[in-house]
DNA sequence: CCAGGCTAAACAAG
DNA sequence: CTTGTTTAGCCTGG
């Protein structure tokens, strides 16, 4: 779906150049009405002729080790996923675990732990990384995981157990391999080698025995069908988009053209896992965040955990003046007035409906059905504040390791976003008088997506002529395993993709390269995710990956993270049969 | 401001 | 599997 040109960094400071660039794309959808139409010639010659090779050659620069940082979006993922609650100072430590992953082995006795990195994805052989040749030389050489197709199902849900390569560990193979790729990083040897190496000697026989390969194959097997199943039907997309643009353009068009208050938003920025090319299943969500510049502003913490703020109007600023009370910007009222607007627009479009507020969410939900399925979009209000990040953010971004400091600082100079967003009862007051239905949540939603769409440490990652890797399979499946478990115990509802993305920030920055994520060692990686998952629950911190002092899940209760923490656990000892029963469900098993 | 170029991802074909 | 085509979204040069 969405692909954001790399062609070069745009630096966040043009805050401009975002103009009418949709304009373009909503004029090819009219004239090209059809999918089916037959008589394009036209379009054939148009793309067929032109647009062949197309390799991006520019900038393989050198000067950043990583990523460019991709521009300033934003927007804030929020209500319905919101479960957030003000951290009690809980001033988590967590960037110790994060950046020790071994130690977790250690504590936790009868898990693999990495180890399992053997039975590792179905990499040939001769793609095994590194650390593994070395740490063990007895890979096992699955041939690939053949996902098993779809029509597959006759054997019930695994596939033909691959059995052969079971135990003959072909060392010749692997030394093979082992010279061919022996550039071995040196941090990896000095850090990590001996705590590794030994565990992975202790651990080798049970896994060996806890995971045969006939395990590993048909949970490969499961991952992948699974994988395939999630993915987005390329004509759902071309409509819900088609659909979502509209409206969005419209309700832009109306704010800029039929209102004071707002007649300076910006151009929408979309975000949220649709746009992140993350979304699963069906395109039935959308974020779009409307954005309004505020300078000359105070903005002070409320509470202790860094993340929501009251803002103060000084001097200046007329258009926002009307929701101001003692000099504080009220966030409820211009809300609500930011609402009547939209449903003012939106009353023009009969296909969709404006739905009830609730309470201390940002956003207002417009749904509509398309071919039978109802899609929502949600449009949040967001004011965009161009000084310095809060404080708070400072231990936060944890980024280094992972895309460099260059790209961190990058980041940091961008503006950040505040949504009308509180928690909680909305007439409590602070010390200072301000209730808290009219305090504002940071978001870093634009920040989010530039680090999901340009996600290596190297520059080319899942590039045409990079490495492919698995992070975003690995939240996929994520997102997936936690939605299917809510779907069948509504104790977890306060449990949210958002938490599913925060762990993955911080397991990219404890495993940092991209080699710790290739997308062969698919089934391996997702493990480690999940355990990563597990032990924040069992911790009952994860804690905000731009805000550390937020604690995402003090909302839930120590009880029922535990709970999570079992049921995922036992899924992923099981082999997922919650996936299997799922892909049962549908017929593709 | 916008036309044109580029990307990621779905998908079709071999 | 590999290779090519299509398209929504994003970026830039002019």
């Amino acid at each position: 779906m969405t692909g954001r040109g790399r062609g070069k960094p745009c630096k966040a400071k043009s805050p401009d150049a975002e103009g009418a660039k949709r304009k373009t794309r909503l004029d090819k959808i009219k004239q090209v009405p059809l999918p089916s139409s037959q008589d394009d010639t036209e379009k054939e010659n148009e793309t067929a002729n032109k647009r062949k090779p197309k390799q991006k050659q520019v900038n393989h620069g050198e000067e950043k080790p990583s990523v460019q940082n991709a521009r300033e979006e934003a927007n804030l993922r929020t209500n319905k996923e919101d479960t957030k609650t003000p951290a009690k100072g809980t001033n988590a430590k967590t960037c110790a675990d994060r950046t020790k992953p071994m130690e977790r082995f250690a504590v936790e006795p009868e898990k693999p732990g990495r180890t399992i990195k053997r039975c590792g994805g179905k990499a040939k052989a001769g793609e095994q990384n590194p650390e593994v040749m070395t740490k063990m030389k007895s890979d096992i050489p699955n041939d690939t995981t053949k996902a098993s197709t779809p029509k597959a199902k006759a054997c019930g849900g695994k596939a033909k157990p691959r059995v052969k390569f079971a135990e003959e560990t072909p060392e010749t193979q692997l030394e093979h391999a082992e010279a061919k790729t022996r550039k071995v990083p040196e941090e990896e040897k000095l850090g990590k080698a001996k705590t590794c190496a030994d565990e992975a000697k202790l651990m080798e026989e049970s896994i060996e025995r806890a995971i045969t390969p006939k395990d590993k194959t048909a949970v490969d097997s499961i991952l992948n069908t699974t994988l395939k199943n999630l993915k987005i039907k390329k004509n759902d997309r071309s409509k819900a988009s088609q659909v979502v643009n509209e409206i969005t353009d419209n309700i832009i068009k109306h704010l800029k053209q039929n209102t004071q208050c707002f007649k300076e938003v910006e151009e929408p920025l979309r975000s949220g896992s649709y746009y992140e090319n993350l979304k699963i299943s069906s395109p039935d969500e959308f974020d779009v965040m409307v954005p309004i510049l505020v300078e000359r502003i105070n903005v002070e913490p409320f509470g202790d955990d860094g993340a929501f703020y009251s803002v103060a109007l000084k001097r200046g600023n007329s258009l926002l003046k009307t929701f101001q009370e003692n000099d504080i910007l009220c966030a409820s009222k211009m809300l609500q007035e930011f609402r009547e607007e939209v449903k003012k627009c939106v009353k023009k479009y009969k296909e969709w409906v404006v739905t009830k507020k609730k309470p201390g969410c940002p956003a207002v939900t417009l749904t509509r059905e398309v071919e039978s399925v109802t899609i929502s979009l949600d449009v949040v209000l967001c004011l965009k504040v161009k000084s310095s990040w809060p404080s708070f953010t400072k231990e936060g971004l944890k980024i280094e390791g992972w895309l460099g400091a260059k790209v961190r600082q990058d980041h940091r100079l961008k503006p950040y976003y505040l949504v009308p967003k509180y928690e909680g009862k909305g007439n409590v007051e602070n010390d200072n008088g301000v209730l808290a239905k009219d305090i504002w949540r940071v978001s870093f939603s634009h920040v989010e997506k530039a680090i999901l769409l340009n996600h290596g440490s190297e520059k080319t990652c899942c590039e045409r002529e990079g490495a492919s890797c698995c992070r975003k399979d690995c939240l996929k499946l994520l997102k997936h395993l936690l939605s299917l478990l809510k779907e069948n115990d509504s104790s977890f509802d306060k449990f949210c993709s958002y938490h599913a993305k925060t762990t993955l920030f911080h397991a990219c920055c404890s495993r940092t390269k991209d080699s710790d994520w290739k997308a062969s060692d698919l089934s391996l990686c997702f493990h480690l995710l999940l355990e990563d998952f597990e032990g924040h629950l069992q911790r009952g911190e994860l804690p905000n990956f731009f805000i550390p002092s937020q604690n995402l899940i003090s909302g839930p209760g120590r009880k029922k993270c535990k709970h999570l923490a079992d049921r995922i656990k036992e899924e992923r000892h099981k082999g997922f049969p919650i996936f299997r029963q799922q892909l049962h469900v549908k017929g593709l098993v």
